[in-house]
RNA sequence: GGGCGCGUAGCUCAGUGGGAGAGCAUCCGCCUUACAAGCGGAGGGUCGCAGGUUCGAAACCUGCCGCGCCCA
């Protein structure tokens, strides 16, 4: 087969990912016999589109995957979205308000069917990016947190947990966000430090009066006490006294609360337990009324001069008021203090006394640190789990209802006589006069907790779901551990009877530009994935990605690094394309045949000669160390590693070296060719398996083209073969590269133009072991025989014994051989003396190891020998 | 305010007690029959600063400086 002259992913991605899954490559067989491994993918939102960050989550899935696929177990990747509530629900709204209609003239009925027709119509685009990406998940289990099956969970699990009392209806202070109307779990709420004020304002006149500090001017209108640390001296006679608070009239009184911190601006806070959670529970523990100032969108309802002002516009109105009434006793602007904002919107959050639904998450939380403490979940890497623990050791009640229309409806009917009912999911929901459902539906996350199992059929003992349950590995970005991952722990162990949703946690950083930098829109660094994609292709894409990620740490790419790993898919193909080009096989028909009946895995490649030359010995050793190196970069999740050493392998190893030291050999023909051929199939056969979980276009085409067979996706992953490793082939080529290396220095400092060739003697080559190779050396490095004229006028020594002489046919570079002569002997130089500083120091040599000693004696050895042979050369030179 | 992490070549990052590394960028020379998306060669670092532990510290400890993230 005839390969192009260069890589040109756009075809071949479209025609092999249509391939793939039309044989149904990545179909998963629950009824298999083969061990499983399935990973569920992060549900991104059914509104979104790949943007970079999925890229490098999912190209790390697909590389875990397709490895486990190819090592032989029955693989589940399970794609799906969810629903995204608020963010789904605001795109509608939108789409609405620019018809001038919005939800409430449509009703929540017609409503929640305009956002399932928007759903079908452009929801999902990202599902056909996966595709370009070359995702190998299971289509045909694609799932959606409000398909029939997954509600079903929903209720099942909300009724279940109602009934063990985990469920529980409270007025409380949440979360509050006026824009988007609705309750906010507490990590859907962003601190920032922000600009504010901090204003003391004097209540109370004459020797009652008493001074409080707040930032939150306008909700004193609902404060309902002023409190003091019961030890602060400055205040103990006041405490059990009233003062009259502007503008109400109303009496508060002034209590001693222990949780109020004295050398916070005055010592004294007014307290307003409807709009503050601290205060809340002030107010809880002393028994004073809650008094709710702010409507939904935050305007002021408290009847007075201040009512319908927007709660940022009332601020200024009643500092200006207490002003004039001389009560304003200090302000401080700005004043730098930490602001609750709506993750979806930024809005300012306000902490707002209402009824909603919340989750005891307490002995959740418990089971959930649990099982990462008792070693049954593993998070990777290890270090991140401390972040783990101080959020599921701390959590608060999860407030899990919210006041929107698009989710999951909370299963709850009231009925006329105040009667509470919690409705399964196969029970039929009260009917009759008076009996309504709660309004509310429940937070995205309710449902997202639940897909490790849920998508497996749940609640159902579906076969996937014994087959698939628990999951290998979930793989998501360390900054979703709490949003996600907890709550998938504390309900997958709660509704799988202690059977934890998955056996290890792999997280990854953020994908950050080429200076390390966060991507935001407003700074203009926002890669599109798809773009690149389009430019470079989706391998390289992939390749750039996984190149960078080291386990829970940030990913800085740049274009220049797409580039580079386009540049690598594209030596990858020359390779190939060489070694197609020079009659490279996996064996005779025959010969493969026999093996795939091995039980080998079928391998598809017939066996190695049993006779093979040093190079090929060396490229097989080689192999074998990257094999290993691969498999463990693999196992513990570096995939930077695992990149790297396969990039190095087959560029430098491979490339540079092998290929270039069998040119010769193959242009020779007989029996060397032949296992030079029969090496250089089996080499690149074995590196495009290693490489096909992160570059699956490229080397599944390249394996297709090199082996004849359909694809390389359900192929054996390679192994390592003890009985290939050989240290003294290795030692060997290390020695030809040491001479190769050497007198290409030489040439280049020399100004010898590459092509020109020179007459050159070798000798010591025997003593190096290299004796063998003297033609291959000449033929790398374009050294002539010497002819009858021969007459060197340079001398190359190199360590190990080898001298080059070479007839430069003129006057050399005295001075630039020189030069790097001298350098040499100042590198040896600095290395003995490094080396007999430590062996003449006692202290050294009476306490280090003997091993420790033996080698630095060992490199004083080396390093003097170096010394004698470069002032040699040196003093060879003319003056 | 509490906690976690980071600081190594121009940039991005590996390296966690015993030879300072990689990719990209830079410089020099080359279109050499797989590949110029390439080949060969080279330069470049007080490992943030200051102490300490150790025979030995980029690595371990303490403090400081700078940066980032999470939580309140």
């Amino acid at each position: 087969m005839e390969l192009a002259a260069a890589y040109q992913p756009g075809e071949v991605e479209v025609r092999r990912y249509e391939q793939w899954v039309d044989s149904g490559a990545f179909s998963a067989d629950p009824a298999s016999d083969r061990p499983p491994f399935s990973i569920v993918i992060p549900p991104p939102n059914v509104t979104g589109s790949l943007h970079i960050g999925h890229a490098l989550d999912h190209t790390i899935q697909d590389s875990i995957i397709r490895r486990k696929r190819m090592q032989g177990f029955e693989t589940l990747w399970l794609p799906g979205m969810d629903h995204a509530g608020i963010a789904t629900q605001n795109v509608v709204e939108r789409q609405l308000a620019a018809t001038g209609t919005s939800r409430h003239d449509l009703g929540r009925e017609a409503f929640v069917q305009k956002v399932w027709e928007w759903k079908a119509e452009s929801g999902g685009t990202i599902l056909g990016q996966m595709r370009r990406l070359g995702d190998s998940v299971d289509w045909s289990r694609e799932r959606f947190t409000m398909d029939e099956g997954l509600s079903k969970a929903v209720q099942t699990i909300f009724k279940r947990l109602y009934d063990d009392g985990l469920i529980y209806r409270a007025e409380r202070i949440i979360n509050w966000c006026p824009r988007c109307l609705t309750a906010l779990s507490d990590i859907e709420v962003e601190h920032s430090d922000d600009d504010g004020e901090l204003v003391s304002i004097r209540y109370g006149d004459g020797d009652d009066a008493i001074v409080v500090a707040t930032t939150r001017v306008e909700t004193m209108l609902g404060d309902t006490a002023v409190a003091v640390h019961p030890d602060d001296e400055r205040y103990k006679h006041l405490v059990g006294t009233e003062v009259e608070l502007p503008f109400t009239g109303r009496r508060i009184p002034v209590v001693a609360d222990e949780h109020v911190d004295p050398s916070f601006g005055t010592g004294a806070v007014k307290v307003t337990p409807a709009h503050d959670p601290n205060d809340f529970e002030i107010g809880q523990r002393h028994g004073l009324p809650s008094l709710v100032i702010l409507d939904e969108r935050g305007v002021v309802t408290a009847h007075g001069p201040f009512e319908g002002l927007d709660r940022f516009e009332a601020r200024p109105a009643i500092v200006a008021a207490l002003r004039a009434q001389g009560r304003i006793v200090a302000e401080k602007r700005p004043y730098v203090h930490a602001v609750g904002h709506c993750s979806r919107c930024k809005t300012t959050v306000e902490p707002r006394l209402s009824l909603q639904w919340f989750v005891n998450t307490a002995p959740l939380a418990k089971a959930a640190g649990d099982a990462v403490r008792d070693g049954r979940v593993r998070i990777e890497p290890v270090e991140l789990a401390k972040r783990y623990f101080a959020w599921v050791d701390n959590m608060h009640d999860w407030c899990i209802s919210r006041q929107l229309w698009w989710g999951h409806r909370i299963p709850v009917w009231y009925g006329p006589a105040g009667e509470v009912v919690c409705v399964g999911p196969d029970e039929q929901p009260p009917a009759g006069e008076g009996w309504r459902q709660d309004e509310d539906v429940l937070d995205t996350w309710f449902s997202s907790a639940l897909w490790p199992f849920s998508t497996l059929g749940w609640p159902a003992d579906t076969p996937d779901l014994q087959k698939f349950y628990p999951t290998g590995v979930l793989v998501t970005g360390y900054d979703i551990l709490f949003f996600w991952v907890a709550r998938m722990m504390m309900f997958g162990l709660y509704a799988m009877d202690g059977r934890q949703p998955f056996d290890v946690v792999a997280l990854h950083g953020m994908v950050r530009d080429q200076y390390g930098k966060k991507m935001s829109k407003s700074f203009g660094n926002v890669v599109d994935p798809l773009d690149w994609m389009d430019r470079f292709g989706a391998d390289a894409t992939r390749f750039a990605l996984a190149r960078g990620s080291n386990p829970g740490s940030d990913v800085a790419v740049s274009e220049e690094w797409v580039q580079g790993a386009r540049n690598f898919c594209n030596k990858l193909w020359n390779a190939t394309r060489f070694a197609l080009l020079n009659g490279a096989t996996v064996g005779s028909p025959e010969e493969r045949s026999e093996a795939q009946r091995s039980d080998r895995g079928g391998s598809a490649e017939g066996p190695l000669p049993t006779e093979l030359s040093a190079v090929d010995k060396w490229i097989l050793s080689r192999l074998q160390h990257t094999v290993a190196e691969v498999d463990e970069y693999f196992e513990n999740f570096e995939f930077a590693k695992a990149c790297d050493a396969l990039y190095h392998f087959a560029w430098d190893d491979v490339c540079d070296w092998y290929v270039e030291l069998a040119k010769p050999v193959l242009a020779a023909g007989g029996a060397g060719a032949a296992a030079g051929r029969r090496v250089l199939g089996h080499v690149l056969d074995q590196l495009l398996r290693l490489l096909h979980p992160v570059i699956p276009f490229v080397t599944d085409e390249l394996w297709s083209a090199l082996t004849q067979q359909t694809s390389v996706v359900r192929e054996a992953w390679p192994v390592v073969d003890r009985a290939l490793v050989d240290d003294a082939a290795e030692a060997e080529l290390a020695s030809l590269q040491r001479v190769v290396t050497e007198v290409r220095r030489f040439r280049a400092d020399q100004g010898l133009k590459p092509g020109q060739r020179v007459a050159a003697t070798l000798s010591g080559l025997a003593e190096a072991s290299i004796a063998a190779h003297e033609s291959l050396i000449r033929s790398l490095v374009r050294l002539d025989e010497a002819a009858d004229d021969f007459a060197a006028t340079a001398t190359v020594t190199v360590s190990g014994g080898v001298t080059v002489a070479l007839d430069t046919r003129g006057s050399i570079d005295v001075a630039a051989e020189r030069a790097r002569l001298t350098k040499d002997r100042a590198a040896a130089e600095k290395e003995a003396a490094g080396c007999r500083a430590k062996l003449g120091n006692e202290a050294f040599t009476a306490k280090a190891p003997a091993d420790v000693v033996a080698k630095i004696n060992d490199r004083l050895t080396a390093a003097e020998a170096e010394l004698v042979r470069i002032d040699a050369a040196l003093a060879a030179l003319p003056a």
